[in-house]
DNA sequence: GAGTTTGAAACT
DNA sequence: CAGTTTCAAACTC
């Protein structure tokens, strides 16, 4: 790999070959030579428009120390695959006037460690990083983008000594951080809760336990709305272009609070020295200050030919801006290059609308775990490169792979050569995918199967009817009362029997009859239901009584098995069992939910079959559902 | 810490 | 759109 290029190849505005790019390089000029024009002006400012600056607090520290000194910004350039747009700056705003100290700005910054963000189950009520992103998968998947706005009023202060800061991940139009991308981004410990709701702003509450001082707070301007925004579905199907307009920041500060190129030349200008060593201190300097990731994980960058401006820059492609503890030279990803920033994004954005958006996203299938005991079962991986990698040397097994380093697998969508991917192979994918719709066809077919067993039960049930319509009690009022451990025994084999037919959807009176061979209380159960006499006697009733005595059997199991089908026909599947249980108590639901209360485990197994694994003491809840549903 | 490797981003 | 170059991070020594 070669550096034959130099910077002014990437920034070709310094040459001042584009008009356009000239005429905005000289502004950027401009506003650093008046920076460099204001050091006569009073110093006194600083303090007071730091503690109010929404910025980050970095970068409020560093214009403390910024002499403004700095080239031109660079040309804004790129040129990159169209995909659909993606738009989704968060922020990070500060908090006010409080002592962060040097690790604590750099924290507040962000982290960039998307790698590590663990997954966890929602269930719980909290939210991991990767369970955040699953989270804005969800919400936009499921019809109610439950996006929430944020109110200025209802943003706690964070404490900077408190141990779980908050940020609020806002996205606004104009340069932020990305929800995603902080989500990718924070380091363990940290956490996506729940969303935030006001009238004037969105965001995502993400609390980091880990990084005390990570981001101080959001503070939005009441009757403003820039930070109304919605939140992408994690498949990039739902995302809000209206929202992107071009308020910034400083906008985004109340009046009087917002931070103006004049503030900003007074405030750089005050402390061109501290800036000067610390922006163009040599590289060896920055490295010996900084590694690639602090202590708590965040990243920083050390971008050197670049300025930040590039999406080579983790910070910039992360739509951050870069911070003290980068280690990048000449450096332009910093709010008083607000304009310059937001330009290049915005140009990048224009050629590749997903530019910016997560580079992992969520990945749904049909099978998502439910509970803990099915969690990994059905979901290898809930996240997925975007565009999958083209790894070709590294197997896949290392950082160099952005689906290892997300802590995703490889997918078809990766182009990876001898993928070793621990967190999914390509291959697996395939192999998964095959398995889920295995699964899926498996259900069709179990449906099928249910259906015309059902159709097959009735015809048969009508059938023993014209013997006797009267001649069956309610079973499910009889069997209710009557649920013992003799019942019970009858009913498991006798399901279980059921299941096989079901399963070979060949059910018939030759295999019902068997019935009574497997079941010594079979005859036993048809004589509890047989108590009146047939009106019609069928030449098969006639037979003989032992015959009679099994038919009638057989029409009480096959009433049994009624009952079992229009149960599971409340349960199209486990998890919408499940999901009901959470969700709407309609009196459907409430059946539901009561169903799963007495046993969720054999109403799910008898869902997707009837009478699958119908485990022992089910047949009690098959009491209950017959019972308690009604039916 | 210097040098190398790697693959994404950018460029042609 | 494919091939090449540039770039910065990841990695190795």
């Amino acid at each position: 790999m070669g550096t034959k290029g130099d910077a002014s190849k990437d920034m070709p505005e310094q040459d001042g070959e584009d008009p356009k790019e000239q005429s905005t390089s000289e502004t950027k000029r401009e506003k650093i030579e008046e920076e460099g024009n204001i050091v006569e002006q009073p110093s006194h400012v600083c303090p007071s428009f730091v503690s109010d600056l929404l910025v980050d607090h970095a970068f409020r520290q560093q214009q403390c120390d910024t002499s403004g000194a700095q080239a031109a910004p660079p040309h804004v350039d790129d040129g990159e695959d169209g995909e659909t747009v993606l738009n989704g700056p968060v922020q990070l705003i500060t908090h006010h006037g409080s002592e962060v100290s040097q690790l604590q700005r750099g924290l507040s910054r962000r982290c960039l460690q998307f790698e590590e963000a663990q997954q966890k189950t929602p269930m719980d009520g909290t939210y991991s990083l990767d369970s955040a992103t699953n989270l804005i998968g969800s919400i936009s998947s499921s019809s109610n983008t439950e996006l929430e706005i944020l109110d200025s009023s209802q943003l706690e202060l964070a404490s900077s000594s408190s141990k779980n800061q908050t940020m609020f991940v806002s996205k606004s139009s104009g340069f932020g951080l990305h929800l995603n991308s902080v989500v990718n981004t924070l380091p363990i410990g940290c956490s996506a809760s729940e969303p935030i709701m006001s009238h004037h702003s969105v965001g995502y509450k993400i609390s980091c336990s880990k990084l005390p001082n990570l981001v101080e707070r959001v503070s939005s301007t009441a009757g403003d709305g820039v930070l109304q925004t919605m939140v992408s579905n994690a498949t990039g199907s739902a995302i809000s272009e209206s929202l992107r307009t071009k308020e910034t920041l400083y906008n985004l500060q109340p009046p009087g609070h917002q931070v103006t190129l004049h503030n900003k030349r007074r405030f750089s200008s005050e402390h061109a020295e501290n800036f000067e060593e610390f922006n163009q201190s040599s590289p060896k300097e920055k490295r010996k200050k900084v590694s690639s990731t602090d202590g708590d994980g965040c990243k920083r960058c050390n971008c050197k030919k670049t300025r930040c401006l590039k999406r080579y820059c983790d910070c910039f492609a992360a739509g951050i801006y870069c911070a003290e503890t980068c280690a990048c030279q000449g450096c332009f990803n910093r709010p008083e290059y607000e304009d310059t920033v937001l330009d290049t994004r915005q140009q990048k954005e224009s050629h590749n609308p997903l530019a910016f958006a997560p580079k992992i996203v969520q990945h749904v299938t049909e099978f998502h775990a439910i509970n803990v005991e099915d969690a990994g079962l059905f979901m290898p991986s809930t996240g997925r490169h975007k565009t999958g990698c083209n790894c070709k040397r590294s197997m896949c097994v290392k950082k160099y792979c952005e689906c290892y380093q997300a802590n995703v697998g490889c997918y078809n969508a990766c182009r990876c050569e001898g993928c070793k991917n621990i967190h999914g192979r390509k291959e697996e994918y395939g192999m998964t995918e095959e398995i889920v719709s295995n699964r899926a066809n498996e259900e069709r077919l179990e449906s099928m199967a249910d259906r015309k067993f059902k159709m097959i039960a009735n015809n048969k049930f009508l059938h023993a009817e014209l013997y006797d319509h009267s001649m069956l009690p309610s079973y499910s009022k009889s069997t209710s009362s009557s649920s013992n451990s003799h019942g019970n025994d009858k009913l498991h084999k006798t399901s279980k029997t059921l299941d096989v037919v079901s399963r070979s959807q060949e059910l018939d009176y030759s295999i019902i009859e068997t019935m009574g061979q497997f079941s010594p209380q079979f005859d036993e159960l048809a004589d509890s239901s047989d108590h009146t006499p047939l009106r019609n006697p069928s030449p098969i009733t006639m037979a003989s009584s032992s015959s009679k005595m099994r038919d009638t059997a057989i029409i009480s199991q096959l009433r049994l098995l009624e009952k079992w089908i229009e149960v599971c026909a409340f349960f199209p599947s486990p998890h919408s069992l499940y999901r009901s249980h959470r969700s709407h108590p309609t009196e459907k639901l409430k059946k539901q939910i009561f169903v799963s209360d007495v046993g969720y485990t054999s109403c799910k197994e008898s869902t997707n079959a009837a009478m699958i694994n119908f485990v022992p003491g089910s047949d009690t809840n098959l009491m209950f559902l017959i019972d308690k549903l009604d039916i």
